[in-house]
DNA sequence: GCGAATCAACAATCACCGGG
DNA sequence: CCCGGTGATTGTTGATTCGC
């Protein structure tokens, strides 16, 4: 009565709410009045935190709102160690100090064990799924009933039985070996780096993807083979992909890089014709139609390499077809383009660093270090000697031709419009490469060096 | 008399935690 | 990791009270 009482005030707010509270202390025993039990710290004597703790999220205080309504008595409540979620469903285990979710069937008299995860996100996921099965789509979730707007069919298919235990498999994933969503085929080395490894082949044989420095390159070397293995978005199941797109929408953990990136930098990983079989799949997706905005339910490197490979190939085409009608690179109206070869080979060359450029882009800091660009570029272009642009030379040639001549100016504008609506990271992008100080310096210095000839 | 507000009881659900 | 017991909390419903 007493938390009713709290819990009818906290919503509702206002005289009349503060009237209602009062009218029930009548209920109480003792002489703590109601609202000072909602509003100090120390709670009750049962469950009260640990002095000093900072105070709870509160509706009252306008703090951070759970979705679907869910959690008042978590706010209001709070209990030791806080482990309650912000989510229903959802529960931190005091020893294992991992977030587990449960959910209670009623046509079975029991409750039934969706899992343990890392992050709370992710048990709250589950519930909600779960919860969606035994509901309905009129289920109150944790989460939007957009998020699992296309799982209805699989949950209409699926037995409660079997969806739990998918759950249950995806808790697995999330739980163990990576604290990243999704995968349980990321794991920590013995020597500190980060291992990514992939079933292969109708014997799913382990493959190993290499080591890498850090967990979300690992993450996204798996993806980058689990896509090129079983297809752009591809994921173990059904399940996983719900989840994952779920967890797309979370703020964190940080979107992963790219995956050309995260292969070049595989030690052990034969690097050069995995990126070439990812870069190839990619290509050939955007080129069959395929937009420059692929959707939301590709995971998200996909997409923006997905992107980035169409908006090259374009560039690519159009730049050619220029060339060859002699008209020089300008769509917009510049008139001296530069010659069909440099055209060529600063295409080759923007399509070769626009993954990267694209990952920089999107980054929280959205800065793209030229630098840092021409650095991951140049290792690449040595060791491949039989490609042009071969040399650093040529990279440093093309690059400041970008900046020096206007007719790359052009080209680079065409960024945003390949394909429609340009993307945010291929605006991004484009103002960076256009105002980049390193670009007008450089292409200064070679101004510079022209002249000195 | 009627409708709104309040109260009380109870079932359903949730959260926590320890055992195996 | 999973199950299941248990207490706490929430939601629902019916009874009662109150004001118009």
């Amino acid at each position: 009565i007493l938390t009713r009482a709290t819990t009818m005030a906290g919503e509702v707010g206002g005289p009349g709410s503060s009237a209602a509270a009062e009218g029930k202390s009548k209920h109480r025993e003792g002489g703590v009045d109601p609202m000072d039990a909602n509003t100090k710290d120390d709670h009750d004597d049962n469950n009260g935190a640990a002095p000093g703790d900072p105070p709870p999220p509160s509706l009252v205080d306008g703090g951070p709102e759970p979705i679907s309504g869910a959690g008042i008595t978590s706010y209001l409540t709070p209990k030791k160690e806080c482990t309650t979620s912000r989510y229903r469903g959802v529960t931190k285990h005091r020893r294992s100090g991992r977030w587990e979710s449960h959910i209670w069937v009623a046509s079975r008299g029991k409750q039934i064990y969706l899992g343990g995860y890392e992050l709370e996100e992710h048990a709250a996921s589950a519930y909600d799924v779960a919860r969606l099965k035994t509901k309905g789509r009129n289920a109150r979730t944790n989460f939007s009933i957009d998020t699992y707007e296309d799982l209805f069919a699989y949950l209409d298919k699926v037995s409660l039985e079997d969806l739990v235990l998918a759950v249950r498999r995806q808790s697995q994933g999330f739980s163990k070996f990576s604290t990243l969503r999704g995968v349980k085929w990321v794991t920590k080395h013995p020597s500190g780096k980060w291992e990514a490894k992939a079933l292969s082949g109708a014997g799913q044989k382990v493959i190993n993807l290499g080591l890498y420095d850090d967990e979300e390159t690992a993450l996204a070397a798996y993806q980058a083979a689990m896509a090129k293995m079983n297809g752009v978005g591809a994921s173990s199941n059904q399940m996983d992909q719900a989840m994952a797109r779920r967890s797309a929408l979370e703020p964190s953990p940080p979107p992963p890089p790219l995956p050309a990136t995260a292969l070049e930098q595989g030690r052990s990983q034969p690097a050069a014709s995995s990126l070439t079989a990812v870069k190839a799949e990619v290509m050939d997706s955007g080129k069959a139609g395929g937009s420059a905005d692929p959707g939301l339910n590709l995971p998200l490197q996909v997409q923006l390499l997905a992107s980035a490979a169409a908006a090259s190939k374009s560039l690519l085409d159009s730049a050619g077809r220029q060339a060859d009608n002699g008209a020089g690179v300008g769509a917009t109206g510049a008139k001296s383009g530069g010659t069909s070869p440099a055209v060529k080979t600063l295409s080759n060359t923007l399509a070769s660093i626009w993954p990267q450029a694209l990952e920089k882009a999107a980054t929280p800091s959205a800065s793209l270090n030229l630098q840092s660009l021409q650095a991951q570029l140049r290792p690449k272009q040595e060791g491949a000697s039989s490609h042009a642009p071969s040399s650093a030379a040529a990279v440093e040639t093309v690059s400041a031709k970008v900046s020096a001549n206007p007719a790359t100016n052009s080209m680079l504008q065409q960024f945003g419009q390949i394909g429609g609506t340009p993307t945010l990271q291929q605006v991004q992008l484009l103002n960076s490469l256009k105002n980049h100080p390193d670009l007008t310096n450089m292409a200064i210095h070679f101004q510079q060096k022209d002249k000195d000839k």
